[in-house]
DNA sequence: GGTATCAGCTTGTACCAACAAGTTGAGCAA
DNA sequence: TTGCTCAACTTGTTGGTACAAGCTGATACC
């Protein structure tokens, strides 16, 4: 009966009890110990199983604590709409966003004069290598990292908008700023890709093993050229993406309750 | 100097090589008694470390064989088209999509009448519980797992379209049998979301420990209310999706090249 | 009352040993 | 040549031990 490995009968008997309910989202596992003896396993075995669920997202571990079920609470980001260049705001979409979902916004701004890496050049239509302006944007919800913003200006579109070179936030967001020097938007093209995260990444969104990151490209487009190219990396497992294609009234008349 | 423990020294250096280039995409790592004398390490810290590479999707590993370092192959998925009715295709919009990128498409039907589950009711504005029909969906493309795909259909669709609860697949596709029938989509609401694979989707995609999935949901509209629901579980490593927003004639008419 | 310490819990790291099981290629036999 | 066996490699599984390090609450001290 019992072909599959000791570990694995572990884990997936503790995957069992997680989803029916018997240890909710946010409680504690029992010990290493006490795990091992109801296995009859060594400490190992158990310690094998319990990383197996680690590695797949479903718990987390904390030396001195021990093992707690993750909870989900997923925040939901509109991606079809563009900035409203109308709407009578301060800051920048991502501020407004939070701010209306009754969240604390923070976020830390780098700007940097750099060269074009290959996958932002093909995208830009400029060449590998050409000059460019990253702004880097770290963002936080009540203080936990949520997404890392990367995104990349062509040289033509700096020389046009020298404050993109320059530090600090641009206060009325860069969409906006840019409109107003009459380079607007007209299109975006995203892509979405998702994978485990680097080192970095993990450092960066404190994510630990198990979550992996959503990565979103979106190359905006005036009426003639790619005009800029942003990378947002989030954390997997607290957001989703929403996007609306074609006529939705039927959708959205009725959501009004 | 050395305060990060040793197991995550050797993964950190493993990493490097392989961001370097020393062990490319396919290139089969030394063996874990080699790393052990490299590292000055046991079999099982040197395992601890190359374990984690494999929880983080850099590499695989397989008995006898060895480690190797994984391959990205990326498959593009454009998901803000509409089906295109018009068009004189025989098969379904992934039949067609594959056998254009010059691969083999293989998919396997079922259909079962159900009950909608909580989350699919809520999308489709009917009670939880009540009766649906659901159309699962295996794809292979050159007989590699590649997604699976869950649509669910509301009672009164189906006592519309008969065909709907028939097994077998729908020759003409079941958007253009719907349209045929006066039934027609003119929105979409899509979600996407990423975790780690349950072990069901990780059987049924056959991936490997540190690789997520991309779980997309696709609810269709007509002008009164949804018709349907759909959930297509992907392979994070091997698809990206495209969603292409506004004008972007600024980017289509270059790009033949 | 407030504070500091410490015992006793937890998980984390590192090592050793032994055997199971999958893969490959050398070499022998038909 | 063809096919088979098997030795020698690989990773996988399971057990053990020891100590480090983080957390918590009880206790003793000021």
């Amino acid at each position: 009966m019992s072909k599959q490995p000791k570990y694995q009968q572990v884990a997936d008997a503790l995957r069992r009890e997680i989803d029916k309910g018997t240890y909710g989202p946010g409680s504690r596992l029992p010990s290493e110990a006490e795990l091992a003896a109801r296995f009859e396993a060594s400490r190992n075995t158990v310690r094998s199983g319990l990383s197996l669920l680690v590695s797949q997202g479903l718990i987390t571990s904390s030396q001195g604590l021990g093992y707690e079920v993750r909870k989900h609470e997923v925040f939901e980001l509109n991606a079809s709409r563009f900035e409203n260049l109308n709407f009578p705001q301060s800051g920048d979409a991502y501020s407004t966003d939070v701010t209306n979902a009754g969240r604390r916004p923070h976020q830390t701004f780098r700007v940097e004069v750099t060269t074009a890496p290959e996958y932002i050049a093909q995208r830009l239509k400029v060449e590998t290598g050409s000059r460019a302006v990253l702004r880097f944007c770290h963002r936080f919800v009540d203080d936990v990292p949520w997404s890392t913003q990367a995104t990349h200006y062509p040289d033509w579109l700096v020389q046009a908008a020298p404050r993109l070179s320059e530090p600090g936030d641009v206060a009325e967001g860069t969409t906006r700023y840019l409109a107003g020097l009459g380079i607007e938007q007209i299109g975006y093209a995203d892509e979405i890709v998702t994978r485990m995260p680097t080192p970095e990444e993990a450092r960066l969104l404190e994510i630990g093993p198990g979550v992996p990151v959503l990565l979103w490209t979106r190359t905006g487009y005036t009426a003639e050229r790619p005009a800029r190219c942003t990378i947002t990396t989030f954390r997997g497992d607290l957001n989703r993406m929403n996007y609306e294609i074609g006529d939705l009234s039927a959708r959205n008349e009725n959501d009004a309750k």
